[in-house]
DNA sequence: TCTTATTGCGCAATTG
DNA sequence: CCAATTGCGCAATAAG
């Protein structure tokens, strides 16, 4: 998957080109006419065409002009039409599949989103207690510090400071 | 962005259709030839068309019917090139969007993981720190437990005795 | 070399 | 009416 390696540049090329395409296939047996879209007001028909023709057997009869034997084998061909088919199908899928990707792409955009919210609550909640475990213990220096003086120190007397603690956990 | 709402239901359909495209433009003048990728062999003439038929003036003439006055002002008309060619200049800037959106969204989540990295390390610093502040919680509270009872304290008398140890969590 | 997967492109229908 | 989107097929390539 991902195929950055190649053709990109041409993207900055405004040219337009212009591949004629066409299509005239579909006698009556393929009635896969109902196009996901709308309705399609008249059937078409087509014209020739001009890409596919380098396709011939093997060593074929004039591959080196670029001509075929059969002047009425290029897409009229089964085989074309029939490899046009198949690619169609396959372009289809790749399509689909780089849509879901996308969408998966974009899922774990909010997924981690939450992840991160979830995550910095738990910080903030963490911060919190240290700060508190630690003012606690300030505290408590403090009161050894102004107490332990064996005698002549008032054991409660002084002040335990405001007190302070609320555990909140 | 996103167009979900409409013809979607298709996509199941392993329909084909096939809607017949052509391309028969550019006289001299427009010398778009050069696909942006390779090289193209020959140039290729093309055939008829058939879609681009209803484009008539305004209450013109035979609008009902269909037909234009000019038998030959199909896609040859001018007009109907010129619309042809800002869509595609609007398809390809659509589609410039698209991709870039999709290489945006991948990023984000790069960016996404990296924080949550981030947060997730900063997490585990503040559960250690807890962790040890805790401890020296404890520890201290022991010593007071066994120490700490000069005077004042034991309202019966009694000695702590056994006691205390067994840290939990 | 053949088959499948991707990609750029143009067309036409829709949507906004 | 115009621009933006979208589904679709074609052809050239890249991959396998």
């Amino acid at each position: 998957m991902s195929r950055p390696p190649k053709q990109n540049p041409p993207t900055t090329q405004p040219n337009g080109v212009s591949v004629i395409q066409s299509q005239a296939r579909a006698p009556a047996a393929t009635p896969r006419v109902s196009a996901p879209q709308q309705q399609q007001p008249q059937q078409q028909q087509q014209a020739p065409q001009l890409v596919p023709a380098p396709r011939s057997a093997a060593g074929g009869t004039a591959t080196s002009t670029g001509r075929m034997k059969k002047p009425s084998a290029d897409k009229d061909s089964d085989e074309y039409r029939q490899r046009r088919e198949r690619n169609n199908l396959a372009v289809k899928k790749s399509r689909m599949r780089s849509k879901q990707k996308a969408q998966d792409t974009q899922q774990r955009v909010n997924e981690l989103k939450e992840e991160n919210e979830r995550l910095e609550a738990k910080i903030k909640l963490l911060s919190k207690e240290l700060s508190v475990l630690k003012d606690l213990f300030l505290e408590h220096a403090h009161n050894l510090a102004d107490n332990v003086q064996p005698a002549g120190a008032a054991p409660d007397g002084a002040s335990p400071a405001a007190g302070a603690n609320s555990h909140g956990q």
